[in-house]
DNA sequence: CCGGTTTTTTACCATTTGGTAAAGTCACGA
DNA sequence: TCGTGACTTTACCAAATGGTAAAAAACCGG
């Protein structure tokens, strides 16, 4: 009666977990990774995930008290991983070299986590009905706080003068782009390798074109 | 028994729907669009679109066998139109201006067509599970024909040197983006209307910059 | 090895889901 | 106006779904 089980999201006191509940509660969000992105919310479905994560039904309810909570669970642990980069996007000499390094490092995680972009980007399409207070939280303030950056750093002349936020809206589209369109993508270039390595490329290309400042008359 | 009862998809003989079926299924797919681009394949149910198209589940199944027919029906009748731009690409005299015209048009469907480009991103998402026949037999071959039109201009300087199929991933990736995410661009540039037409002005400045050729020494 | 706690299984349940059968109702040409 | 085929409704159904109760098993410090 005094304690709720264990289980269930108590306010305080930081999870106390057992080795056996970490390990099951790992197995469960692995698999309802896989399931979440690739169905949907109301798409996926528990005995998927149960199947999945090697337990019964009611065994995952053990560790999660619904559906919803297996979700939300993801998203927040997904979240802070999934904008760490442009978290570390800070002040710097050379803005263009800060930039086009944070553009490789989503191009990186397009390629190691596709099925973390397709789960967001699958929240998103879906009108981000389970993310939009996260949205407003914690990605609200980073994100004007990087574009403000950014606009100095166009100001300054030391990059080229253009739209912080549909830059960030570019590099994301682009990048994520590979992630989330994958089935499509792997279609029309069947070489899966050579493709990789050519999207690379141009992407380098691309955002250094944009992104490098105009000469003036007198330089090198 | 020698007819199926007007519906199902004959083979053979070119509907010869009457009045009534031709308002009645377009209620159908119109509400089916709404539902499935708001919740995937899996997460539709035949009450929600039969429910917003202002009819019963059991009379909606009388013109349509079962809720893959709807979906099958939505994703054929929405390919060609959305292919159309692409189809439209042709050679011509400013290989720049024309593709800069299909930048704009990928916009404005963006824009006026976010639930056909939900519901695409939505199935590609998922895998492409209904449709990867249809990527490869209609969207593949037109794809190589303007990539090798694309090649051709970059080759003849008309156009600068560029990745012809990542260039297309690329228009599709940011003109989409506003659409497909547009849950988060709405939490992150809350007032729409200056951040549709900023941009339209950022897409045309970040194209133009890809595409205009340099300019040689002696040009003006 | 014991006794309490944690974890897992078995057996359920109410609701929702995709889909069907069959009895109406409507429209319209003869 | 009457019959016939097109359309609609009502009443279902079997399966799947999210979730629960409670017994059984496994675990673990003493």
């Amino acid at each position: 009666m005094a304690d709720d089980g264990a289980l269930s999201s108590r306010p305080g006191a930081a999870k106390p977990r057992s080795r056996i509940q970490r390990r099951n509660r790992k197995k469960i969000l692995e698999a309802a990774l896989d399931v979440f992105s690739q169905h949907g919310f109301r798409g996926a479905t528990l005995d998927q995930i149960a199947g999945r994560a090697g337990m019964s039904k009611p065994n995952m309810l053990y560790y999660f008290d619904s559906k919803e909570a297996i979700h939300v669970e993801l998203l927040n642990a997904l979240m802070s991983e999934w904008l760490a980069p442009l978290e570390a996007l800070q002040d710097a000499e050379d803005p263009v070299a800060a930039l086009m390094a944070y553009v490789r490092c989503k191009m990186q995680m397009s390629r190691d986590m596709p099925r973390e972009s397709r789960l967001f980007a699958g929240e998103i399409l879906q009108g981000a009905p389970r993310m939009a207070p996260h949205l407003k939280v914690a990605l609200k303030p980073l994100f004007d706080r990087k574009c403000a950056l950014i606009r100095g750093w166009s100001e300054s002349g030391k990059l080229a003068p253009v739209d912080a936020e549909h830059l960030l809206f570019t590099i994301w589209a682009v990048t994520q782009h590979y992630a989330d369109f994958e089935a499509q993508v792997d279609v029309l270039m069947p070489d899966k390798d050579a493709a990789w390595r050519r999207a690379c490329a141009h992407v380098e290309g691309l955002f250094l074109r944009l992104l490098t400042p105009a000469r003036e008359a007198g330089e090198i």
